[in-house]
DNA sequence: CAATTCTTTGGGAGCGCTCTCATATTTCAA
DNA sequence: TTGAAATATGAGAGCGCTCCCAAAGAATTG
């Protein structure tokens, strides 16, 4: 089934089917009905490569998580940043092509570069999770090719979607120091990502304001994995300086340390308060229920989906740069609210967001 | 930058580009390594589009995950799908897109059938956890479109790849059985997938033929997530007829179980021993841990693209059928000792069908 | 050495669309 | 009514490749 078969059996040419598959209004209505009358009695398609080709749109957009198999897309967060971008999809009809890397195969990731991106398979690209020093942002910047991160980067000057993580961050710690804990710790992200950097910046100014100098020696280094913040949390309390309370850097490693804290026969908050990161604490039902900090995961998503969107439609050069809001969530974890922390309270408890 | 461009540069023509870019034997080494090197210099990509068109081949082959958002991407289970499903497809150069349906958002389901599948965007389809009844497989089956399974299919006659998961199953139940614990409850799946029925079918079998009848009051039901598991296993205690043992239909919703005991003031394995299904453990970090039935999930994904792309080459319409083998991996969750002993036993040796 | 075969190369004909522009038709103001 | 403007439709020219076939040249054979 071509456009031209239909054209022939709708008695019209192949250009008053393209406008009535494309929705161009310059088609009388009584043409329009029976045209499309014929398409649906005929299920037919318009053929993808076709209409690239000719049109020089795929409208494809691609997600591009780079060395996402190892480590980071074990992160329920990826999963509502993938629902958001699949919704900001939607919603203009595009499609969402994962571009997933590799954790140490350069070649394939050089593949997926020219083939994907120097191959126009996609016109577009949302980089999630990407690394400060990652070569990409430089080559599609160059490259004149339309992307967006999710996250901020520190050095060039490009379109990205994120959140005040210093300031969130801040917000967190500034919460414990309130709750009267005197030994604050830190389990931060991967030192090369920008939200592992911020959020660990926002928990130095937070001390240093209240006038503390950050001790080292309550700060550890986790991955973003659960089991990361498992061992961090377990380092630091092998190291004989316990913490009274941590703000940990996201939610998946939160719930890692709670259960190193139970595992040392340690309860939360009343040995040592914990306060996360992302607002993901109803699907990995920890306990007690997790004080964090929410960020909009899904909006951060759908939001890069769209200034790549707008970047592929006019092909200005001045990059768009949006923050989104956090949210403070104040459950038991933290020491708010001790009903929340009774054992055995239910798994999915604990106010919203 | 076009073919046409190259060929003019190189001083060849179109066609000899074409085979070079090709890797066709037909060409002289001189003529190939010129051409190679004025390919690389300007960096020259042949066109996706372009090429699809020409050829009838995207190179690319979809992951289809019906329903996914809501549900069953939160499970690490898919983590290792997909990294194995990207393997397949990198050793055939060619490209995985992911599809993700929403979970009750029919239009967009359709939409992506349509415009993705009818309209040729991808040349083949593997589909991981389709409910049974989902009308996408005869559809596909009825379009002659490549397609293959992860998971059997119980009425039609489909490619697909699994693990006997009946088998392994009652393999698991029988270690339990051989512990001699007396009350064996199950944790199931949602009834509509084919892995829940045939896993419970498997719990079934084992207790018949150790000459006991399955006690309904010691079944609940999960989703496959950490909650779901969480949930049931507090619905199962909560009903005054505590198991002893369970077997759980999968290693995330072991893990919520493995809580909801803890939240209940209850030990594994001393008060109620816990056996998992999928072997992603190591990722859950459960405490203790959990002795499963470890099913090779990456080789799943990778065997599934492989069969998609042996039916996108060749036109043949007998379905392939895979089976790969499992393998007990027996921890402290069952009573088998607090040491990591791994006992390898083929539960469902492979063979093809 | 002519006849045959094999290898290498080039050119033409699409693949199935979109997009621009020309033509046919309708509408409306003067 | 008539000319101009607005609207609807059709035809042609590609988009950048691959694939087939023909031509040219090299190698092999009796």
């Amino acid at each position: 089934m071509t456009i031209e078969e239909i054209a022939k059996l709708a008695g019209v040419s192949r250009s008053t089917v393209s406008r009535v598959v494309n929705g161009d209004p310059h088609v009388r209505d009584e043409v329009r009905i029976h045209v499309q009358q014929i398409i649906d009695d005929n299920g037919y398609h318009p053929n993808a490569a076709a209409r690239s080709l000719a049109s020089r749109r795929t409208r494809i957009i691609g997600l591009l998580v780079p060395r996402a198999i190892g480590v980071v897309l074990q992160d329920p967060f990826f999963l509502h940043l993938i629902q958001g971008a699949v919704e900001g999809c939607n919603e203009t009809d595009y499609l969402l092509t994962m571009l997933l890397e590799s954790a140490d195969v350069d070649i394939s990731n050089q593949r997926v570069y020219d083939r994907v991106i120097r191959g126009r398979h996609i016109d577009g690209v949302v980089i999630a999770s990407s690394v400060v020093e990652d070569p990409i942002v430089e080559r599609l910047q160059q490259d004149g090719f339309p992307f967006a991160l999710v996250g901020r980067h520190p050095h060039h000057d490009v379109s990205f979607v994120d959140v005040n993580n210093v300031d969130s961050a801040k917000l967190a710690v500034q919460h414990l120091i309130e709750h009267g804990y005197r030994r604050i710790g830190c389990i931060t992200g991967p030192p090369n990502m920008i939200a592992s950097i911020d959020r660990y910046a926002g928990y130095v100014m937070a001390l240093q304001e209240s006038g503390r100098a950050p001790d080292r020696s309550l700060t550890a280094e986790g991955d973003f994995t659960r089991r990361g913040g498992y061992r961090a949390m377990q380092e630091l309390l092998n190291n004989g300086n316990r913490p009274d309370a941590m703000f940990v850097a996201s939610d998946t490693m939160a719930s890692g340390a709670l259960q190193a804290l139970r595992d040392a026969g340690l309860r939360a908050p009343d040995d040592v308060a914990v306060f996360g990161f992302d607002g993901l604490d109803h699907q990995l039902v920890s306990q007690p229920v997790l004080s964090t900090m929410v960020q909009p995961i899904r909006e951060l998503g759908r939001e890069a989906v769209k200034i790549v969107l707008s970047r592929v439609a006019s092909n200005e050069s001045a990059p768009t740069q949006r923050y989104l809001p956090t949210e403070m969530a104040l459950r038991a974890s933290c020491g708010c609210g001790a009903a929340d922390a009774a054992a055995g309270n239910g798994a999915g408890r604990g106010g919203d967001a």
